[in-house]
DNA sequence: AGTGGACATCGACACCAGTCAATCTACTCC
DNA sequence: GGAGTAGATTGACTGGTGTCGATGTCCACT
């Protein structure tokens, strides 16, 4: 397993070579982009990516109280949101922190039409 | 049922206040802004979105070779992609004629992070 | 009125995704 | 080493979603 962050980008931080509104998507650009979108398109890990945002990093026990969600849920969404690439994992000791990947949150604003 | 664009709206054209990096999200923006995402997280519904793009304006009819769906599938997806508020549709005679809401592509960019 | 075409709706099917209890793994500290 | 804890994984359940054939509805044109 891995840190699967994508196999299709075209360029080096793109998801698509231009944006939705400019020129129709090919198939692969869509289902790679339709992938980033899809881990963002769940209310818990929204809320979850706007929690670790407000702290540059938080450590997963603290996202079961905010979230109201179970451990392995939590776990779950932000293996999720990592394998998306949004957020990428620490382990230090005995806890793993969160921190947001900025330029991939750029690279689906600017695949949404810069 | 009519064109349910969006019952959560915090602002005019706005999907949340602040973008999601900016501050947690309440739930009821989370909901909404997951429910557009979720609109725009299918392959199939990007390339169509692309392809509307393209011609600022198509018909039904000339989906379906493109997207290689059948004609209820099609209907389908321009169904998601209007409730979302992404796109507007006008019948005239017999043709469905369908066009972005370049405003909501606009208010999901803003809430992915200004 | 009747025919044909464009689109929506319905029903059914298969597949995927969110959730949690139970369990496993790995690390810390005594 | 042993106990306790943070987190990942597994398995099962449930609800949602993409797809298409069949059917319904509305419009245009003869």
């Amino acid at each position: 397993m891995g840190g699967t962050k994508t196999d299709l980008q075209c360029c080096a931080d793109d998801l698509c070579v231009s944006s939705v509104i400019d020129a129709p998507l090919s198939e692969p650009e869509a289902n790679e982009l339709a992938r980033v979108l899809a881990a963002l398109a769940d209310p818990v890990r929204l809320r979850l990516l706007s929690l670790v945002a407000s702290r540059t990093e938080i450590c997963s026990c603290d996202l079961e109280a905010p979230l109201a969600k179970s451990q392995p849920t939590v776990s779950h969404h932000t293996r999720v949101l990592s394998e998306a690439g949004l957020l990428v994992g620490e382990k230090r000791g005995r806890w793993m922190w969160w921190s947001v990947e900025p330029d991939r949150l750029a690279a689906v604003r600017k695949a949404l039409g810069a």
